[in-house]
DNA sequence: ACTAAACCCTTGTATATGCAATTATGCGAT
DNA sequence: ATCGCATAATTGCATATACAAGGGTTTAGT
């Protein structure tokens, strides 16, 4: 009864989405293994969000979710596990309301310090996947940022 | 003192592992919302794994953890949960052994079912990258495949 | 001024993920 | 035959993720 004939079935190898769950394993496990071995102790999802905050000015808990498309309650816990490692911290806004975030002081040097590894480890990577598939990521990042992420703009 | 010039520090905007994690979660989301609006009640995840058991010829556990690049303490988990639905069942091998996975009659059955679901998932997204971007992460997928996750030639 | 709506954040619950350690099982050498 | 090694699977613990529901503020409308 395995039997269907192939065409009316799901084919596991042409899902778009299993195939990009498949390339950020990769990815993923490749940084943080290069952030492991060489003694960066947060992950790359946290050093992303770290520098995500340092770049941007005075962000809200909101705005980082509209920046990385991620979901407010998964940023809320995020962000809880680099406050604990006092990395960052919230400012309280001089006219109320929630405040923004910062880096701490000992998150701005960890940032700095982690740096040559960041790069080693991207470079590894870049290697892997050669240009002209890091060109395409890019794209297709900018591409769906401004197709979903993008606010007046409900899809 | 978030003074230091911006070229020694880490720019988020170029996080390669960061962008993929970015189109991960946005194309995740996507299907698992149409999926979720069209009665489909599981995730594109284990749809995926449905289908690669599928196609497999009486995979083991350990030979799906290399089909997909997924670690082997994931896979046990997340078996378990389609274990729990009756969707899947263990053979053990006639020679012993730990046996092979394979579909049951309701797993095969609910694939099926949920095949034009798949269809609808899979075609807005593709709309949504376009045919080049589509093609790129195919092209990436299965180099990065070869490049990790293939047996004797570990990386 | 007061209520209602809108907005922001957190908490409960569940899935998906990985590393380290442990258990289970089969195989080989003596 | 058995003792130990190799391989496979599970379990403990932790992070990353989302949806639904709840709680607290600010703001708008009358």
């Amino acid at each position: 009864m395995q039997e269907l004939t192939n065409i009316e079935r799901i084919d596991a190898r042409s899902c778009l989405a299993g195939k990009l769950r498949m390339i950020n394993r990769i990815v993923t496990n490749s940084y943080n293994k290069t952030l492991r071995e060489n003694g960066v102790e947060i992950t790359v999802s946290q050093l992303n969000l770290l520098a995500t905050i340092s770049k941007m000015d005075k962000p809200r808990q909101v705005d980082i979710c509209q920046e990385l498309g991620i979901e407010k309650s998964t940023l809320s816990r995020d962000l809880e596990r680099l406050r604990t490692q006092d990395l960052i911290t919230r400012i309280p806004h001089p006219e109320g309301g929630p405040g923004y975030l910062v880096l701490t002081e000992r998150g701005l040097e960890y940032m700095d310090s982690m740096l040559p590894v960041w790069q080693k480890a991207q470079n590894e990577m870049k290697m892997a996947m050669g240009l002209e598939a890091v060109e395409a990521v890019n794209k297709l990042a900018a591409l769906l940022k401004i197709k979903y992420l993008s606010p007046n703009l409900v899809v």
